[in-house]
DNA sequence: AGATTCCGAAACGCTACCGTTGCGTATCGG
DNA sequence: CCGATACGCAACGGTAGCGTTTCGGAATCT
């Protein structure tokens, strides 16, 4: 989105006043609330940048948030292969660590802002949250075709159960050692005892009353 | 906070303009990003009322969104006391329609500018987040009593994947026709196929390579 | 050299909102 | 009726950020 073309001869754009500015908004972004708390002003205060040189290469503060938020990204690793419980640990061993991330504030401070900034959630969805949603998912779908996992299995339902225990608090708020392997044995076992377990069906509770 | 005691005599503080400011409030919260985009001037302008009549009864604008949200919050119901499976299905299913109310918005609205309103955010999670924690922390330990669940049970992982799984969503995105149950389903009986089912132990993966 | 583009800094006019104050009116208790 | 308090409204000076413009200087091209 930057550095397309220059047209002419001239100075050429300077490649650190990029990195500032890209840096400096993830900083602030990380502590300020939202897209709102966010000035360019302080940005280029930060990046100790002019604004002009920041208003010359993004047209507005969503784009440039944007373009800060690419830069932030980093995909889940790619799972080994192995068994799907050793996958799955894999992943979300992954996840907990990104919480202590510099810039995992980020996004869950535009999320709050969803709403007045349709475009920047929109791409935080399909560039962060979908490709993550994937990973998983073919994890789960490979599963059960080999038989790890149930042939029944709702994969979106597990998907959401996995992710969202380790993504549905705050990154300030720390998890205990182990959390992610506890979390995965508890998906694949269940949490109840095996009553009436093989049965296809299982639907009518077990009356423990 | 608001109708303690008049000392003397005097107009009484109109209940209307009360119920009126809360309103707007909880209205533009839904609306607006966070704590920031709210602004007195606009809840005084939906509310029809000056700003004069918000000052007089609260400090601050945080003080204002913390009455606000006191207001909105409705307690989940509490577990009818039948089976285990009977009773998570219950509260996975009010915390599936509970979001489609109207001010489900205002809290997502809220986390998102947690750092600069640390105050606040303390109190949605004391009295918003941790109660429902409680109440299904109850149902779980019941079930490991009664024998419903298993007996090494870790609680608090298998209230994230439950609590997690149907709340790290925002309230815009809808869940399909009996997500409440299937998650309760999936989180009783697991999604593995139960090679190696009921070692005690089990902690070593099944190396299904 | 000369043209061209970029740089950081400062100032511009503009808007929004802050928290406060003053105004005339409404509504209570005594 | 009187004093007290609350009401809605409008205006105040102050702050912050917007997006733009101007400036002197620096870098790079032909």
């Amino acid at each position: 989105m930057t550095g397309s073309e220059r047209r002419h001869g001239g100075r050429p754009r300077s490649e650190r006043a990029d990195k500032a500015i890209i840096e400096a908004t993830l900083d602030l972004l990380a502590e300020e609330p939202g897209v709102a708390g966010l000035s360019i002003e302080a940005v280029a205060a930060r990046a100790g940048v002019g604004k002009t040189t920041i208003y010359r290469r993004w047209p507005s503060k969503d784009a440039l948030i944007l373009d800060a938020l690419g830069a932030a990204k980093a995909p889940l690793p790619e799972p080994s292969g192995g068994s799907v419980r050793e996958d799955l640990t894999g992943l979300a061993r992954a996840l907990t660590d990104e919480r202590k991330r510099r810039y995992s504030r980020c996004f869950w401070n535009v999320v709050g802002g969803a709403e007045k900034h349709p475009e920047l959630y929109a791409r935080y969805r399909r560039d962060i949250i979908e490709p993550r949603r994937e990973i998983v998912r073919r994890v789960l779908r490979r599963g059960v075709g080999t038989g790890e996992l149930r042939a029944d299995l709702d994969v979106e339902v597990a998907m959401s159960m996995l992710l969202g225990s380790l993504t549905s608090k705050r990154p300030e708020e720390t998890f205990p050692e182990g959390h992610a392997e506890a979390v995965v044995d508890t998906l694949l076992r269940g949490i109840g005892t095996d009553a009436k377990r093989r049965g296809d069906g299982g639907s009518e509770p077990i009356s423990a009353r």
